[in-house]
DNA sequence: ATTATATAATACCATAGGGAACTTGTCAAA
DNA sequence: TTTGACAAGTTCCCTATGGTATTATATAAT
């Protein structure tokens, strides 16, 4: 065991984790798994009080910089909370701050097996509600378009998509539109839009849906509202997805997140 | 496109933003407020290369690690690239990385109209998938709550929670529990738990749960089901909300944010 | 022509040091 | 008892400087 009447004062050896100077991870990288480690592991408990920047420095015998970033992380995760002149907190659990993403729609587009089917494409006066959403005038043209996702031959997603239409250059635009989605999740080309809002609901099959979707109507199912501006914050296209319930799900975390979750 | 065959020379005084010493946002801060304007309005488009971090430097007057600092919060919304030793470049919009949080879930429980009240709150024998999620022993005591979440008296949510029953001390646990919820939102006490999990499903009302919420069988809801653990990373509680449809959507910006989201 | 090597540019990372703003507690004065 | 000033501790923020790893490009050698 360890001898534990250890001297007063003086940087005393750390027993516990330490910085690994020839890791290929950062200082502030390792500092920070160290602190969220020693949160999850419950030797730092909500409410408890992390030791101040000036401790940490003497601690682990890096610089305040490197430690002010290791504490940045753990700020932007929302597992602490630091006020001036008081000190850095650890958190407790938050339900508000968990977060979830689209990658399992993301997934499910990037699939090997999954196909798209265009059902339709065209050109349709616009209703009021689309003329609304679009910015266009009433019973503009606008180009509709309606996708089947497959997967397997099993259709999973349906997806409308409305598009202002631009008589200047008509067909390319209904060509960029026609091709968006597929850049959109990989991250390809598209530099025609800037911004997009997304909206998450549920809702049930309609009977056309249904029918399409190779289901029954009344079943539960994600509807993700969409509409994406240029950069002149001029919208451009306004859709949705119908995604079958039983084929999507989202995950999210709350409190201490897995390892190491770096950016992109 | 921007022309990237720039002649060489001097920092030639940029038409533009600046950094104002006399705020009270710091200069990092500023500085990632305009790249950010810049590509919001265009000026940078997906695939153009941002300035480099030397340029930045003197172009604004700030040092390397401000410019660094800026850089990341840029990095961290997913908004720019960058790889060392090619530069930083500007990102096309990605679906993938839209998140959306819970908070519209947390408003629903903070919202000072709404109440909460006990179904009921008993013992029950494990059915195994209930042994299986919180690891007892099959046909071991859990404790059972039901709740029913109402805003100005109409009902938005109900929830289903099994949590261990400890029988050393058996009052206090329970007590926990009831509790917990109000606490979890609101982040004081619970110093319980360490990690949560969540799933979100879309669904529809059962005859019960339509009775409950005083809708009809059919509609469409959320499911969210969620398992607590401790910081021995035991199951504590597991179970689900589920919330009418038309009470709770979630809300989310790919792209471009609004300007200045700073931690919390 | 192809391959290796040097060079520059770049994003990264860290150190050292100092200052500003806020909170808390203490102690003296009213 | 209350108020006010002060000091210490803390989180923040920035500057200045230098080093490392990677990439791209030009140059030399094969």
């Amino acid at each position: 065991m360890v001898d534990s009447r250890l001297p007063a004062g003086r940087a005393r050896p750390v027993r516990g984790p330490s910085i690994d100077r020839n890791s290929f991870e950062p200082p502030y990288y390792q500092l920070a798994n160290i602190l969220r480690r020693q949160i999850a592991a419950g030797e730092l408990r909500p409410g408890d009080r992390v030791p101040s920047e000036g401790q940490l420095c003497e601690q682990y015998g890096v610089s305040p910089m490197t430690v002010r970033r290791a504490i940045n992380i753990l700020l932007d995760e929302g597992l602490v909370t630091a006020t001036r002149g008081r000190g850095t907190f650890v958190r407790p659990l938050v339900l508000g701050t968990a977060t979830f993403g689209l990658q399992a729609l993301e997934d499910l587009f990037n699939d090997a097996h999954t196909t798209v089917r265009f059902l339709s494409v065209k050109t349709a006066p616009a209703t009021p509600r689309i003329s609304q959403k679009l910015g266009v005038p009433a019973d503009a043209k606008v180009i509709f378009i309606r996708r089947l996702l497959s997967n397997d031959g099993e259709p999973v997603a349906y997806h409308r998509e409305y598009l202002v239409f631009d008589p200047t250059q008509p067909i390319v635009e209904a060509e960029m539109g026609i091709t968006s989605l597929q850049g959109l999740f990989e991250g390809r080309g598209e530099t025609v839009l800037k911004r997009g809002d997304l909206t998450i609901e549920a809702t049930v099959l309609t009977e056309e849906e249904a029918t399409l979707l190779n289901a029954t109507p009344g079943r539960a199912a994600f509807r993700i509202e969409h509409i994406f501006f240029d950069f002149e914050d001029r919208p451009v296209s306004w859709g949705w997805f119908i995604v079958r319930g039983d084929r999507l799900r989202f995950q999210a975390t709350v409190g201490v997140r897995r390892e190491g979750e770096g950016r992109s």
